[in-house]
RNA sequence: GCACGUGUGGCGGAAUUGGUAGACGCACUAGACUUAGGAUCUAGCGGUUAAUUCCAUGGGGGUUCGAGUCCCUUCACGUGCACCA
């Protein structure tokens, strides 16, 4: 049989069986293995997606060996642009294209006999799962974490739409190249900055590889420091800044206001007016990234106006400059041009007075980050950084002009996007009224036919145009009402399909406290690097406002995350139509099985580092199963190992095992390698030699050992067990170690496991080599590390 | 710029976490079998040397009996950075 015909064999029997259907609260222990479900593009599968589902179906299948009931499901995030773009581009309802879409995917994912629960398959465009995620949106309407604000957002005058940072990449629009600007828009927000905090200790209830914890700390963002007031010279207003060092205050020579700062207009003097304007007009131009830039040259203006400094009630002057955002902290800061060497180059540049305030080198020497003692700072001379910023706290908040104040870069969540292809938000506009959530009796709000995709002229969603469906009447009042036509973000409904797949069929609950208390949480979490800190986090976030409204059992849904490198082309690079360097998973699967290419998949190299494809070293992998494939006439009628085989079957079993649980599973691939070219040197191995390669094999090639095992007269491996070691019987009782003269190998020696240190040191000093070495010299010390290395010292 | 990650043979990568660097595989070389080979088998495969001689894990320094692994410093590349998914 080729394999082509027995890979499909064995799915068949896979389906027809049901043979990896979870069983919500069998008596098993639940183990719930997510991988990160795609989007369904027209691409298709993509040999990125093949390792990452390869290495969750190997633990899956391992797991379900070893008894447990393991959730592993699919199903697909199928809102989104590019699904829209195909849309507008071709005239096809964009919920045309999906079907399609998923249709080849599921197709492929088939092809490569992953053991999904195919039963709780859905998408995120199904009518029944958006339906809840709008009703999980009006939850967070009603208590207050849904609220309308004014955002600045990318904007091309030409296409008239809102782009993405990244289609607005260098200030230009990516489709057309009009220079972007940025434009207020309306838009929904989520209150996340208000789970800041809850979000950075949830972390302690998680498994999340360090890294993965990093990710989420740094895009929290927190920072300890305080606010400090400064008077505006001859005016009644002031403004707070965020500092990190109000220790420093004594050495704040001049105060930078972000051009979009309220009181920017307010305190300009009139001979500044002009240049004032102009420079906001410009600023208007760049997006944040580009502002940041640290390595750009400094620009700003001057205001006319002076702040009073707190502490000593000097005359500073006021800046504006790009270099301060809006959406940091409170947009304005004080500048310590002799300790920070952002503010350090603007004062050089508009020459600024700059007056160092701790000890131990400026920024202009480039040592600023040392914490020396406060000089020229009047009570807080002599004091460390620690007792300084203690005692301008207690000061300023003596004063009343400042306070501790703890800061986050992490800011509320922009929920809206101008576009047809989402979840619709279930709002509705009504004049007397104002905003008035659905009643969620009428979910879901579906998303209505129509035949143009493309935004309106204003940028708003194309449903702004379907006056049928625009125009409803006002829950409260009754009266003639809108819709609100924005659509919610990509990443709303993949921040909680996982909680849907524990039970994906109900349509009275989002999902079942009781079947959710069962799976209790997602054991293993699988996805891209690209995904940890973003997707992860608003995640999180959802999941914790489910939480503390008593809807989902946790606070963490989610335990151990890891995440997997790319597939890269043969040319190292991303791979890419324009590139040409494309592998389709479809033309390997039928020129080499799917077997092979999971196989290779998964030896290709470290699974969290990204790795280039080859080809030859794909048929490096077939010429592996062959190998296994030709063992099978070595097999004799036997029920035991061969006692030549039984320690390093012992040892296979061990590391393979652990190597699937560890994401070791290039070493798993060399392990089994190992393991039978072993059995090549035999001339016979017995059926049970090779049944535990057949079976440690399995959950990566699982069509061809099925299909061995089946030969040998054994009952499918997909519902055995998986083998046991003895560790006894991992430990070799003749081992090689090598002999160091002063930190060189100078030689090797045999020792048996039972061999005391001293006979150790005994055969060390024996060996030729090293006798050789140590000719004429002063023994100092022998050292025996057991069972890995002598190290003699001379002198 | 900030954050994170990565640098080991011709290539992908191993290294039990401080203990024989280069497992396993690819490519390559020589040979065997062969009408044939993208098959199989055997041997070799970091550089160097008369030599288990010396040098080698991006570069430089350090700690240690011993460093790819720890510390300091430096260079290069990759990824993310809030409307791509």
């Amino acid at each position: 049989m080729n394999f082509n015909e027995l890979e499909k064999k064995w799915q068949k029997y896979w389906d027809e069986h049901k043979s990896f259907k979870a069983i919500d609260e069998s008596n098993k222990e639940p183990y719930y293995i997510l991988v990160e479900f795609p989007y369904p593009s027209g691409a298709g599968l993509h040999v990125g997606h093949v390792r990452s589902y390869t290495a969750q179906d190997a633990l899956a299948r391992l797991k379900r060996m070893q008894g447990k009931n393991v959730l592993f499901p699919m199903g697909w995030d199928a809102f989104g642009a590019p699904a829209e773009q195909y849309a507008i581009k071709n005239h096809i309802h964009p919920k045309e294209a999906v079907k399609e879409n998923i249709k080849n995917f599921k197709r492929q994912m088939k092809t490569l006999g992953f053991s999904f629960d195919w039963d709780r398959e859905f998408s995120t465009t199904d009518p029944e799962y958006y339906k809840w995620t709008q009703w999980q949106f009006l939850e967070f309407y009603k208590h207050g974490m849904a609220y309308k604000a004014t955002v600045p957002v990318n904007w091309c005058p030409n296409c008239k739409t809102v782009l993405s940072n990244e289609d607005a990449a260098g200030g230009v629009c990516e489709r057309c190249g009009t220079q972007v600007v940025q434009k207020n828009k309306s838009q929904w927000m989520l209150k996340m900055s208000e789970y800041a905090e809850d979000l950075l200790t949830g972390l302690d209830d998680t498994h999340f590889a360090p890294k993965v914890k990093l990710g989420q700390i740094n895009w929290i963002g927190k920072s300890i420091g305080a606010e400090v007031d400064f008077k505006v010279d001859g005016h009644n207003e002031s403004f707070t800044v965020f500092t990190t060092r109000c220790d420093t205050l004594f050495g704040a020579t001049y105060c930078v206001l972000a051009p979009e700062h309220e009181l920017v207009d307010s305190i300009t003097t009139p001979e500044h007016k002009v240049e004032v304007k102009k420079y906001k007009e410009a600023c208007l131009l760049k997006n944040e990234l580009e502002r940041t830039e640290l390595n750009k040259e400094k620009t700003g203006v001057f205001t006319g106006a002076y702040a009073i400094n707190p502490v000593n009630n000097k005359k500073i002057p006021i800046y504006i400059s790009d270099y301060v955002l809006s959406s940091y902290g409170t947009g304005a800061i004080m500048a310590v041009p002799a300790h920070d060497s952002r503010d350090y180059e603007f004062a050089r540049l508009f020459n600024l007075e700059i007056i160092p305030v701790l000890d131990g080198g400026d920024v202009s020497k480039e040592a600023y980050e040392g914490d020396g003692i406060h000089i020229n700072s009047d009570f807080l001379n002599g004091l460390n950084k620690e007792e300084a910023i203690n005692k301008m706290l207690a000061y300023l908040e003596e004063h009343h002009c400042g306070k501790k104040k703890i800061n986050y870069k992490m800011r509320d969540w922009i929920f809206s996007r101008q576009r047809f292809w989402g979840e619709p938000i279930p709002m509705i506009y009504c004049e007397s009224c104002g905003w008035v959530p659905m009643n969620e009796s009428e979910l879901p709000l579906l998303l209505p036919d129509v035949a143009e995709y493309e935004p309106t002229d204003n940028g708003e969603s194309p449903l702004a145009k379907i006056t049928d469906w625009v125009n409803t009447t006002c829950p409260k009042c009754g009266r003639p009402a809108k819709r609100e036509t924005d659509t919610m973000p990509n990443w709303a409904g993949s921040s909680w399909y996982f909680l849907r797949f524990m039970d994906p069929h109900n349509n009275k609950e989002f999902a079942s406290m009781k079947n959710m208390l069962y799976w209790n949480k997602v054991n293993w979490y699988n996805g891209g690097m690209e995904h940890t800190a973003r997707h992860l986090l608003y995640a999180r976030f959802w999941v914790q406002f489910l939480y503390n409204i008593g809807l989902v059992p946790n606070k963490e849904m989610i335990d151990t995350r890891v995440s997997h490198g790319m597939v890269l082309g043969s040319d190292n690079q991303k791979m890419s139509k324009s590139k040409g360097n494309v592998i389709n998973p479809d033309d390997i699967i039928h020129e080499y099985g799917a077997d092979t290419l999971r196989v290779y998949e998964m030896f290709m190299g470290d699974y969290e580092q990204d790795s280039p494809w080859s080809t030859a070293s794909l048929r490096g992998c077939k010429r592996f199963i062959d190998k296994v494939i030709r063992l099978q006439d070595k097999v004799i009628d036997k029920d035991e190992y061969s006692p030549a085989l039984e320690v390093i079957i012992n040892k296979s079993i061990k590391k393979v095992e652990y190597d699937l649980t560890h994401l070791g599973y290039n070493t798993a691939v060399s392990t089994l390698m190992i393991l039978a070219n072993k059995y090549d040197e035999e001339t016979s191995i017995t059926k049970k030699d090779y049944q535990v390669l057949l079976t440690l094999l399995n959950p990566i090639a699982p069509h061809i050992t099925e299909e061995l095992n089946e030969a040998l007269g054994f009952s499918p491996i997909c519902e055995s067990s998986w083998p046991t070691y003895d560790e006894a019987k991992t430990i070799d009782s003749n081992i090689t170690i090598g002999v160091q003269v002063n930190g060189k190998l100078r030689g090797e020696i045999n020792i048996t496991s039972d061999d005391t240190e001293e006979e150790i040191k005994a055969k060390a000093l024996a060996s030729e080599n090293v006798k050789k070495h140590m000719e004429g010299k002063e023994l100092v010390k022998v050292i025996v590390i057991k069972g890995k290395i002598v190290s003699i010292v001379v002198k």
